[in-house]
DNA sequence: TAATTATTGCAACATTGTTGCAATAACTAT
DNA sequence: ATAGTTATTGCAACAATGTTGCAATAATTA
């Protein structure tokens, strides 16, 4: 079974209809891995034949966000990107030169930190998001 | 001499002007100290009697960004904000419940992580961005 | 195949952000 | 204090992103 069957048996399980736009919005982002904007999500589906209204891009990123199967990223200085929710968490490294990003994986150096927030501010850390910024290995 | 008269200075320094609607600015974020957006900063105006253009205030948060006087923030989920650049480096801690914001400071622990990042990537960070999201003290 | 209703498209709207251009006001030098 | 220079501002017009209500459509179930 493939990952992203599993993603399609979900949303049926949950008694949901996988609709062709739905179904086709998943392969995209899928196939993608990392940071499509919703305009671009909407040319790739007109470009595969599937014109779909900008409502209904928006609504379905939506119902992709609450089923926790894409997660949301704003780059600073940049449009709103979504991208497939991936089982390994990673950050991602922007050129602020040529506008390339590649992800990045780095254990759990965070947790640690962020049991410290819990001891300092008693404030209960649930999520983050980091980006780092800066020139590529192309662009340096 | 106060912090944001070096701001004053250095503005005039460079050869720019002084405006009113310039230094409400400066006097507003920096009073806030954190997170303000475009718009609640022009709501300030108009309520200190200075009624400005949108578009004034979004040319005039460019200048300020520019010249590394303040900085931006883009919050997940959230509008763009911005806010005073503060000697001491810090990062945000987001209630998801409240929408709350404090600021924590974290020591350089992410200096060995870019470090790692160079070695590993040969991406040079020249900036980042980290925001933690969960409940506050109150909502927890 | 028919019935149910989740999903879609459309129109209309709100918000954020940008550009060109003419009017204004901040600063400089007299 | 005044006049001249030009950075800054306001306005109009626009573009992009995102949201809502409602009627039509299509995915699923029986
Ligand atoms: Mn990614
Ligand atoms: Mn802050
Ligand atoms: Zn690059
Ligand atoms: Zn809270």
């Amino acid at each position: 079974m493939r990952d992203i069957d599993n993603i399609f048996e979900k949303i049926k399980r949950d008694g949901h209809r996988l609709t062709k736009i739905r179904k086709a919005m998943v392969v995209i982002l899928f196939a993608e891995k990392c940071l499509l904007s919703a305009s671009e999500i909407r040319a790739r589906l007109s470009a595969s034949g599937l014109a779909a209204d900008r409502t209904t891009v928006y609504r379905e990123l939506g119902f992709l966000l609450e089923k926790n199967i894409i997660k949301e990223i704003r780059i600073a200085d940049r449009k709103t990107y979504y991208e497939i929710v991936s089982p390994e968490h990673h950050h991602h490294l922007v050129c602020t030169k040529c506008d390339s990003v590649q992800e990045i994986v780095m254990g759990n150096h965070l947790k640690r930190q962020e049991d410290r927030i819990y001891k300092k501010a008693k404030f209960k850390v649930l999520a983050h998001s980091l980006e780092f910024y800066g020139l590529c290995r192309k662009c340096k």
